[in-house]
DNA sequence: CATCAGGGCCCTG
DNA sequence: CAGGGCCCTGAT
């Protein structure tokens, strides 16, 4: 596959509501990795297709989280109108969560007794979903039942195939494929890229998204209920996907119905320092924070995560199956 | 070498 | 509502 070379750049700054945390958001270290994307201390760039048009997007942080700036340079391969970026902008917006405002937990939270050291180091940290809807299913479905390792790997192979690869400010990432590329291949060809019986939840909504049966920017403004119900639709995503999806994609903070196995055995350890709780003993743990059960999920998740980097928890690396 | 479970979900009974 | 099957892989 060439490598698409992206000269063309255009500069802009943005102004996310504060409190804004740019690593916390732009790097969550509880993700596997993407190629599709890498972060370094206060840069970010990722690939987007938009409008037809393959973007190579660097994003740097230049404020703090008190007074938070960015500053986004798109690259292209063609110039881009002034429309195109006007147009883009909302949706980076969105994108990136710039315009939630989380002032209220922060504030609330800060010196609570079990979240406050949370709040403290993460101050401004919220969800992201960086990717479009047809994108983050893609990658949920890499992760059922799969080990990391695996999960890279069936991305990775997907990326090849369907997925291009870009060239900007030195760095070569690749781009994720219209619904269309991906629903005019046979089940089989997925099949040959090891994705096993997932191939067919592939080929299922690829179609729906072809046929814009699906429409992620009305589902945008729906109630969480109704998201949850026409997600739930979706053959191939269950309860486990679902519950990401209504915090990562669509950014509400107090979702917390369902906690998968995997998420059991962690917080089992981390809050109560046993090997087995109950989900409803942890979901009852949560429940202090009404509203934003999620978020202080997140907080205790990724810093957890985030703590990983720098040492060594021989649990957690065991329940970490690369 | 064989067996098994894994960061679920679907389908059946 | 419980439980088997699904794909592929690495661990045992």
């Amino acid at each position: 596959m060439a490598t698409i070379i992206l000269n063309k750049k255009i500069p802009f700054t943005i102004i996310p509501k504060s409190p804004y945390n740019f690593d916390a958001n732009f790097y969550k270290p509880s993700h596997f990795p993407s190629s599709d994307n890498v972060w370094e201390k206060g840069k970010y760039w990722i690939t987007m297709i938009w409008q037809e048009h393959k973007l190579g997007l660097k994003i740097e942080n230049k404020g703090t989280i008190e007074k938070p700036k960015i500053k986004v340079i798109v690259y292209s391969e063609n110039t881009l109108s002034e429309t195109f970026i006007a147009k883009l902008i909302p949706e980076l917006r969105w994108r990136f969560n710039l315009d939630q405002d989380i002032s209220a937990f922060c504030e609330k939270y800060k010196e609570d007794k079990i979240l406050g050291k949370f709040v403290k180091k993460w101050k401004g940290m919220k969800p992201i979903a960086a990717n479009s809807l047809y994108e983050t299913l893609i990658i949920y479905i890499v992760l059922q039942n799969a080990t990391v390792r695996r999960s890279v790997q069936m991305l990775e192979n997907l990326f090849e195939m369907l997925g291009y690869k870009i060239k900007f400010d030195n760095k070569t990432l690749s781009v994720f494929w219209k619904p269309e590329k991906m629903n005019s291949v046979s089940e089989q060809e997925l099949r040959d890229l090891k994705v096993g019986y997932r191939a067919k939840f592939f080929k299922n909504f690829s179609e729906q998204f072809a046929n814009k049966e699906i429409d992620e920017f009305s589902l945008r403004k729906k109630s969480k209920e109704e998201v949850r119900k026409e997600m739930l639709k979706l053959y191939g995503i269950g309860p486990a996907s679902v519950e990401y999806l209504l915090f990562e994609d669509f950014y509400f903070l107090d979702s917390l119905q369902t906690i998968p196995p995997w998420e059991q055995k962690i917080l089992s350890r981390l809050l109560f320092d046993k090997e087995l709780v109950s989900t409803e003993k942890l979901m009852k743990f949560f429940e202090r924070f009404k509203g934003f059960e999620k978020l202080a999920f997140h907080y205790v998740w990724e810093d957890l995560f985030w703590r990983r980097k720098n040492e060594h928890i021989e649990w957690l690396e065991e329940e970490i199956r690369l």
